[in-house]
DNA sequence: AATAATTTTTAGTCTTACCTAAAAAATGTT
DNA sequence: AACATTTTTTAGGTAAGACTAAAAATTATT
């Protein structure tokens, strides 16, 4: 029943979530990762972390010292990124090819990621036509683990006048996607600032022709390459 | 990390190995499918067997009485059926979308079969168009786990000068169906038997406007739609 | 029918991945 | 610097799902 044998190196469910999430949290802090911070992602206990952290460890996909936080080898990273190329290929599938929203795509493709077949994942890039982005604006690491980070600014950092295209955004819950549908703010799309408000930073864009107020909470949270 | 909650009924991968499993079994015998059986099936020891066996009859999957074997109730059945049409329908994506030939899909179904989503099998249904056989030729259960069984026959039930076109087969290891590639034997390939040889029970056919012997241990595994 | 052989179950272990509670180390505050 | 707070680790426990070895039930054989 279980694989193993052939395919190279072979991780459990819980350890590929465990390095997912290290790996996010490595593209943002750049220092060691904490226990504490990788137990709130992962909606787990301290205790749960130090054991699976002493695990990967000893297979040597991270570096962890006592009370220092982990920080990942080399081996882990690509091992990483070809996690979340599997999770961001499966999101392109589920959204250009099954009808998926982009709302709806992310508890899927967190079952998906973990299916274990070099040729599935080969084929299914090449059945999408090699998608550089998945349906957030993110990403999608190549299958060396390599991954090409864009030039984006938040919405928020723009100034009046200027122009962008909507590339990604941060918060990719459903209720903020549905958010965006129903403002018909979806990727791609040109804003323009036409006036920030100071009293509360909210914004006034131009999108779709249309004149529309935006809060900062969403400014925040949409990724706009600047025009 | 663990879906659950919303979802209706959750059982884990182990669990829905075991149900195929006596899903399979009971297609054949139709009978109290036995411990020893399920155990061969699944490359398990019988101890492990009767502890699930234990734990998915509480759970209403399966009768289970002591030393007296198992049977699938209702529930179980449509359970079983519709992890079976996953798995099938998975097999359809990818012979058909994501090239892969007839001996290789088993092994990544094995793993797809366990995704939940019903949103997503719905969809994947659609997308391939509502296929009924998968590449083998085993029938499609439909969404409500009705099984529609096909009138077929072993090749090596036919007659001198019968015909029939070849709609499935029993052994699907990479193996038997390589070999079938080789020969030029696909689903839906007519095959006329041109002659049935007494001493070991070979058969000389007519396929591809080529004759071919057939030995009996093929003509054992290769089902055949009578014309 | 008695005994032998097989099958199935029970009892007790092991591993993974989680948990709680308490101890130890690091950090923050006066 | 001494104390309080927070973070992290350790120690010990639980449940799932596998295992081995031994006991119990069933089936087969004489």
């Amino acid at each position: 029943m279980y694989l193993c044998g052939i395919i190279k190196e072979m991780f459990s469910q819980s350890e590929e979530n465990y390095l997912k999430t290290i790996y996010h949290l490595s593209l943002i802090s750049n220092k060691g990762i904490t226990t504490n911070a990788i137990a709130k992602k992962l909606e787990t206990k301290a205790s749960s972390v130090t054991d699976m952290v002493q695990k990967l460890s000893e297979k040597e996909l991270i570096i962890y010292k006592k009370y220092q936080g982990v920080t990942l080898t080399e081996f882990g990273k690509t091992t990483a990124a070809n996690i979340v190329r599997k999770h961001r290929l499966w999101e392109v599938f589920l959204v250009k090819k099954l009808n998926f929203s982009w709302d709806e795509v992310h508890d899927v493709a967190e079952q998906l990621e973990h299916i274990k077949s070099p040729k599935l994942i080969q084929e299914l890039d090449s059945f999408l036509g090699f998608p550089k982005h998945d349906p957030h604006g993110d990403p999608i690491p190549d299958d060396k683990g390599n991954l090409k980070i864009s030039e984006k600014s938040l919405l928020s950092t723009l100034v009046k006048n200027e122009s962008g295209i909507c590339v990604g955004v941060i918060d990719s819950s459903s209720e903020f996607l549905q958010f965006l549908d129903k403002k018909g703010i979806t990727l791609g799309k040109q804003i323009t600032v036409l006036e920030k408000e100071e009293f509360d930073d909210s914004l006034s864009i131009m999108i779709n022709d249309k004149k529309l107020s935006i809060s900062q909470k969403i400014a925040n949270n949409l990724y706009i390459k600047k025009l």
